[in-house]
DNA sequence: AGAAGGACCAGTGGTCCGTA
DNA sequence: AGAAGGACCAGTGGTCCGTA
């Protein structure tokens, strides 16, 4: 059992400021962080607790009638402050989103980064960093759609896509098309190869 | 052919300033609108206008790998302004979007409406404020979510569900619960018709 | 009076950068 | 140095109210 919630004051002994959540480490899927680190099943964990959050706030709206958020907004974020869970923000819950998505869109994928990053001695934002390419080489061959991707998968259909996965999967794109026609009329599908004609 | 945008300066003899719109009239479908007004047809032929420039927008993302507008937003009627097309803003579009609606959703019923009112002699005004309670009674069959409504039209689901039908739609909600509860248990389906018992 | 729309405002998505 | 998150900012959804 991992993570901030439990602990109620999370390291804090009784003082008065509330501490900063413990940096993330990378862990094997299960693994325990040990020491004040916290480990990547518990980030994960968090996008979970975000979507019961939004699922709450989606049914406060449809009760009172008012217009229901699908994703999480800025109003989830309050509410879950609100409920307590301080240790949820923004720009935390942002900076990992595309570590969240190949978590989701490729659990087995993900789990092999993880332990590859760990065994490396790498520190989160390696890995983090290493998070985008699996992601851009899934959105390649689905037409580079990304939206599509996060909208087909129902936990993470409710996160913005990152900008920067965005841009990724654009330039990639072009990249594959200005590869893909380098050879001119007839189109070459195979750049780099020889072709004896 | 009736509308600001064929002409192109719309009754602004060459001088300087350029003048608003003409006010709207109730019109009967087809009809034109004599005089400095502009008839309902006109009306609905804008939302079908912003539709387009909403798809243009669109392209222009896609294209460009950005995040795609699925609503008619701000930078679509940015868009409109800067392609010429003046005479739309977003207050008067909004004002007016349920009255697309049920032109939308239920085209018979919107005609009839207008026919009446014409008749009758009613001013724009009034007639918009009717528009309401045929979105709100169809709203009532359909579980009450007009945002599905909305959605499950394709010309209709590009805009904003407006603040007050929202609210319309949930206060007759709770009227129609509140009247088929008076009686208690066991549950009364025909409240105001004696029951013999 | 009835109606069109410039312009404002509270709260958003996005993320930088002072902090620990 | 690496990382967490308060706080800011440009542009949004929403619509009021000074204007014609």
């Amino acid at each position: 059992n991992e993570g901030a919630e439990d602990d109620d004051i999370n390291g804090n002994g009784g003082g008065g400021e509330r501490q900063r959540e413990h940096p993330f480490i990378v862990t094997e899927p299960g693994e325990v962080a040990r020491g004040k680190k916290n480990g990547l099943d518990y980030l994960f964990h968090l996008y979970e607790q975000c979507r019961d959050f939004l699922i709450q706030v989606q049914n406060i709206a449809k009760e009172r009638g008012e217009k229901c958020p699908t994703k999480v907004t800025n109003q989830v974020f309050r509410y879950a402050k609100k409920a307590g869970a301080s240790y949820i923000n923004k720009p935390k819950m942002r900076h990992y989103v595309h570590c969240y998505a190949l978590h989701c869109v490729d659990e087995e994928a993900s789990n092999a980064l993880r332990r590859a990053f760990k065994e490396r001695g790498e520190n989160v934002g390696a890995w983090r960093q290493a998070c985008y390419k699996p992601l851009v080489d899934i959105a390649a061959r689905q037409g580079w759609d990304i939206d599509a991707i996060f909208n087909a998968h129902p936990r993470l259909s409710i996160w913005y896509v990152p900008t920067k996965l965005r841009q990724l999967c654009h330039a990639e794109r072009n990249n594959a098309a200005a590869s893909s026609s380098v050879s001119g009329e007839p189109h070459d599908h195979m750049p780099f190869y020889i072709k004896h004609t």
